[in-house]
DNA sequence: ATAACAGTTGAACAAATATTCAACTGTTTT
DNA sequence: AAAACAGTTGAATATTTGTTCAACTGTTAT
């Protein structure tokens, strides 16, 4: 990469660790579904009904109550997780339970809860 | 919990589901630690940015020609990490030298990385 | 000393996001 | 059939958050 296609007006430039950089960054793609899936995750709201699920299911009724919240703010929330492939739902009459879709996101939480306590 | 003391306004609560959840429910703080962690990955730019210095520290200006944006941008997100200590920075004459302050954080992006995969 | 440079900072602006409110489904009960 | 209920949805509002711009600090070179 020449110098003159750099963005930046500074000569600090260290082409190696740039050139380098550039080769292993993950694609645009890629790079994005690892933020929104951080980004989802990344909210006390959305957090509180994660660990809320990782007793087993609940209705949005449930959670409503646990997060003190009202039932459409949750369901917005809930909304959200499902689009994002972190919660699933099953229908039972009136009433909707939610659960966590991947014990992947229930292990990072607990993982991330327990980096968190020894920092 | 008596019922009365419910938020929410239907009787559709299973008061022993919302009883677990209480008691198992990370603190406060800890809610908002773990959340937080994950806000300050979930954005493209800090992410990249992080997937740059897993190959090693960068001055800023590396990172500005990286991610083609300005210092300015880039200098703002870096001290937001550096804020949340998940970099830390070097300085060297006129240059700041920034890399991972944890293992941690890098290997989490790559176990992420690999789980968004093959979903 | 002065000029050039790497990086930082705060204010302003723009974009994204969370919650509220009210109206709406679809299911169950009377 | 009508009323009651669990949950959803879209629009509006309020808040948070990212980028830009311009002025600033501190270091190095002339």
């Amino acid at each position: 990469m020449p110098k003159n296609e750099y963005i930046c007006d500074c000569n600090a430039v260290h082409h190696d660790a740039v050139q380098r950089a550039l080769e292993s960054m993950p694609n645009d793609e890629q790079l994005s579904r690892v933020a929104n899936f951080h980004k989802i995750i990344g909210d006390n709201t959305r957090c509180k009904i994660l660990f809320a699920l990782s007793n087993g299911e609940m209705c949005v009724c449930d959670l409503a109550n646990v997060l003190s919240m009202s039932k459409s703010s949750i369901s917005h929330q809930l909304s959200k997780l499902r689009e994002f492939g972190v919660v699933k739902c099953r229908k039972e009459g009136k009433e909707v339970y939610y659960s966590l879709d991947d014990d992947h996101v229930s292990s990072l939480l607990s993982l991330t809860l327990t980096h968190i306590e020894h920092t």
